[in-house]
DNA sequence: GGCTTCACG
DNA sequence: ACGTACGTGAAGCCT
């Protein structure tokens, strides 16, 4: 099928002016970052699509006499940078040079021809992209035809949006858009909406009533506040409708024919771009121009392959031929565009032969992909696997046993070497310099950039880094480790991350809208008291307006001026009365910004979130979670506990969660041998009261909850080479006295203190640290001579031990926990560093309650037992 | 991209 | 005199 691209110039320019810095200049110091950025992203797409019909639309007038007319009508100064008028002047020359077509239309914006032009496409049968940032342009989303490539902001961040994308996103099928928008308004557009009724009520109104027509037509069915707002801004509306819908017949000259791509002059395309010092950008048009390739789903043979590597890639194959028998297999990949979910290619190899598979489109072509099922019969080395397993999983496809991955391989030789990428990992362990593309600013960054031929290199740097990297593994004890726990471990991440967990939507939009009102409210406070337009969330105007313009005394300092955090305000809170609402500002906009729309951003079509989850990042062994963090969901405050009552159990089913208690006291009690700690914590009264009856030398009975709260501080802080100071800082007490604490702390627990002291020891011997299963981390700083470096890397390395066994032992949990669910209905679907969350059909509960008590118990067996506490409910919270 | 702040174990 | 508790990820500001 024959692709045509279609873009909103003007729109794409201003995203790419926004997002570069001004910094970016020509010889001549004229700013020449959306010329830039936009190149950049056209060139990007022209190789991701490579289009048969592309046409850049810009607007006529140019926006930059428009908003001048705009702004001396309405009396303000032009919206336009000066900075990006002169370079939106030279984008019509830029783009013409290229032999791409640019198409305007007096008294027409560049949005309307796209719109015409996407109507003729879609009815010659062309599948149609349109690029552009602005979110008008959903309403042309047509399936299967039509697409938006919607540039939400940056010069990378491009989203799909098929009509499934869109209702996702707005609540609306694309044709609808439109009404929802007028109700909405627009603010970037200079259109107001109507008043209390925002994105969600506006697509609620729109779902329940159908058009704008209807809405009106049912006012009286509506609340007061509703009708009456709607009544009275009726015109609006209406004219916020016409300005929105866009139009499709456009009288052009340029026809479907006239934007066919033919040709192009590199010639009069260098003179244009050299003459504006872009040359970057011309570099990368003459590659996407000379390597305009033909996509497809078929097997695609290699151009040519590598002949005189250690493996010779003899022989191009088809799939069918391949690695059967083989005892590994190795596989390289990449995934699509910023998705984590999307497969780009894959290619095979038995160690002779290399098949590369292209996967077009937007899907991993199921045919296609599962006749590879036997090529998988063998384990499969490579790097960071689990991205590919994960893709395999979320379209049902067989599973893949990992061999030797040598990203974690690398982790585990050196969790604190930076960069685990391909390239770094061969330019350490085989002094070879990897060709990769053009990094960074790209669209796409350079994935889909790579040739066969750099593909059938990468295996072979692949499959000769497989053992070396093996052999390293052994030399340092690190084979055990990385064969029973961490290969088998990202099979089990993998099965996390596609089943996912789910989340109740409404809720968590109720949270974020009551967030909403209640951060808006608390900001408009804010400005009143302090008469400015202060934005709290600016520690520099925040400084300022405390500091100076009301002289509240100032605490602490950070490198670029006094610092705002919530321990300074906290002292300032009888001081000023602005200071409580700063500080309730704050925890409200956190939780609305990075949990009620973080979450929310974050809920895949199936109504769940599946997160990332790394075991290659933390340099202790632990695993961590990202897009979204399910690490640091809210518990501590009462407004943040809501949000664990938005991860809730499917119908039928119940959620299991257990955690361990203290695992990392448990463990210091264990490494040290300390008797009176491995007492306390095998007593049946509460550890944190045994140790403060120790520390404070009464009796268990009379131990106070100042006097808890002071032990169960000093036995955490153990754990991260807490000194009196710290200690002082967090209690609120005089140094002296937290001195005395810790003074009484080791004279009971004595083991204690010369199992940190050794733990240092032997680090500094030893240059790293290492764990039980042989976990390790390297410590250059203990005999660095700045003072600070050298105790900042002894406080590590003690914690390291211990978080690092603490991981261990918990990923022997997970792992046990797995097996024992697999007959079940029932899977392991979250984990937090010492918690395991397990949906299950409702009536297994109570077996699963068992079936988690004991493989996280028995996961290793330490001097004291290992506790855990188990919970069962419908959500997170209720399962405590 | 660095810095600050803040959510969790 | 100096700095002061480990390990993460995300958001927003600012250059």
């Amino acid at each position: 099928m024959e692709t045509c691209l279609l873009v909103d110039g003007y729109s794409l320019a201003f995203r790419a002016f926004y997002a570069l810095p001004l910094t970016l200049t020509n010889s001549s110091g004229q700013p020449t970052n959306a010329l830039h950025g936009f190149s950049k992203m056209l060139a990007n797409l022209i190789d991701r699509y490579q289009p048969e019909y592309l046409a850049v639309a810009l607007d006529y007038p140019a926006p930059t006499f428009r908003d001048a007319l705009l702004a001396s009508y309405k009396g303000q100064r032009p919206s336009t940078p000066e900075e990006l008028k002169a370079q939106l002047e030279i984008l019509r020359p830029l783009v013409s040079s290229l032999g791409v077509s640019v198409i305007e239309r007096e008294g027409y914006e560049a949005d309307d021809i796209v719109a015409t032009l996407a109507t003729q496409a879609r009815d010659r049968g062309l599948k149609t992209y349109i690029v552009t940032g602005d979110r008008d342009s959903f309403q042309l989303v047509e399936d299967p035809l039509v697409s938006v490539l919607y540039n939400r902001r940056g010069v990378s961040e491009i989203d799909l949006m098929d009509e499934a994308a869109v209702v996702n996103k707005t609540g609306v099928p694309p044709r609808k858009y439109p009404y929802l928008a007028a109700l909405r308004g627009d603010t970037s557009d200079n259109l107001p909406g109507v008043p209390g009724i925002g994105e969600k009520t506006a697509a609620k109104l729109i779902q329940a009533y159908g058009s704008i027509q209807a809405v009106f037509d049912a006012l009286e069915a509506l609340p007061e506040r509703q009708r009456l707002a709607l009544e009275e801004h009726r015109a609006q509306v209406e004219l916020n409708l016409q300005m929105t819908m866009m139009v499709r017949d456009v009288p052009l000259d340029a026809t479907l024919d006239t934007i066919r791509v033919g040709a192009w002059d590199p010639k009069a395309a260098e003179t244009t771009f050299l003459g504006l010092d872009l040359r970057g950008a011309f570099g990368t048009f003459l590659k996407v121009f000379a390597s305009r390739r033909t996509l497809n789903a078929d097997l695609c043979e290699p151009s040519a392959v590598s002949k005189d590597s250690v493996f010779t890639v003899a022989e191009i194959s088809k799939m069918d031929d391949l690695a059967i028998g083989a005892s590994t297999i190795f596989v390289d990949f990449d995934l699509k565009g910023n998705s984590r979910d999307l497969l780009n290619y894959m290619a095979v190899s038995d160690g002779f032969k290399v098949s590369i598979l292209r996967f077009d489109g937007f899907d991993v072509d199921l045919e296609t992909a599962r006749s590879m099922s036997k090529v998988f019969v063998s384990p499969a080395s490579g790097a960071s696997l689990k991205s590919l397993l994960r893709v395999f999983g979320l379209s049902g496809l067989p599973e893949i046993e990992v061999g030797l991955d040598i990203t974690i391989a690398e982790y585990l030789i050196d969790p604190g070497s930076r960069g685990l990428t391909l390239e770094a990992i061969a330019s350490r362990h085989l002094g070879e310099t990897l060709e990769s593309v053009e990094k960074g600013d790209s669209l796409f960054d350079r994935i889909e950039q790579r040739s066969d031929d750099e593909i059938v290199h990468r295996l072979d740097v692949i499959m000769r880094l497989a053992e070396p990297l093996d052999t390293q593994l052994a030399l340092r004890g690190l084979t055990d480790l990385y064969y029973n726990i961490e290969a088998p471990l990202s099979k089990v991440l993998a099965k996390m991350e596609v089943r996912g967990v789910g989340v109740d939507i409404e809720m968590l939009n109720t949270i974020n809208a009551d967030l909403n009102a209640e951060s808006g409210q608390l900001l408009r406070q804010i400005k009143a008291l302090t008469r400015s337009d202060l934005n709290p969330n600016s520690p520099q105007q925040l400084a300022k307006v405390l500091f100076e313009d009301l002289q509240l005394p100032t605490g602490k300092k950070t490198k670029t001026g006094y610092s705002t955090d919530a321990k300074v305000l906290e002292k300032l809170r009888d001081v000023h009365p602005v200071v409580e609402l700063i500080l309730a500002y704050r925890e409200v906009d956190k939780l609305r910004t990075t949990f009620a729309q973080g979450l929310l951003n974050e809920v895949a079509p199936d109504g769940r979130i599946h997160a990332t989850f790394s075991q290659t990042v933390a340099r202790t062994g632990r695993i961590s979670s990202d897009s979204p963090n399910l690490h640091n969901i809210p518990i501590r405050s009462e407004r943040g506990k809501r949000f664990r009552e938005v991860f809730i159990a499917p119908p039928g089913n119940l959620l299991v969660v257990a955690d361990y208690s203290q695992i990392e006291l448990r463990v210091i009690a264990h490494l040290s041998g300390d008797e009176n700690l491995v007492a306390a914590l095998t007593s049946d009264h509460d550890v944190h009261s045994e140790t403060a009856a120790m520390v404070f030398g009464v009796d268990i009975k009379d131990v106070t909850l100042d006097q808890r709260a002071k032990a169960k501080m000093v036995a955490y802080g153990l754990a991260y080479g807490m000194e009196a100071y710290g200690l002082s800082q967090r209690l609120n007490i005089p140094t002296s006295e937290a001195e005395e604490i810790l003074v009484s702390f080791f004279k009971a627990f004595p083991k204690v203190k010369s199992f940190t002291e050794k733990a240092v020891e032997e680090a500094r011997a030893l240059g790293y640290t290492k764990t039980l299963f042989g976990r390790r981390r390297y410590f250059p700083d203990l005999n660095s001579s700045n003072r600070s470096l050298k105790m900042a890397a002894e406080r590590q390395a003690m914690n390291a031990g211990i978080q690092g066994l603490a991981a261990d032992i918990f990923k022997i949990a997970l792992l046990r926990t797995e097996e024992s669910l697999s007959n079940a209905d029932a899977r392991l679907i979250l984990q937090i560093h010492d918690e395991i969350m397990v949906e299950c059909e409702s009536s297994l509960a109570p077996e699963i309650v068992h079936v988690l008590e004991d493989s996280m118990t028995h996961a290793a067996e330490l001097i004291v037992p290992l506790v855990v506490n188990v919970g069962v409910g419908k959500r997170w919270s209720d399962a405590k």
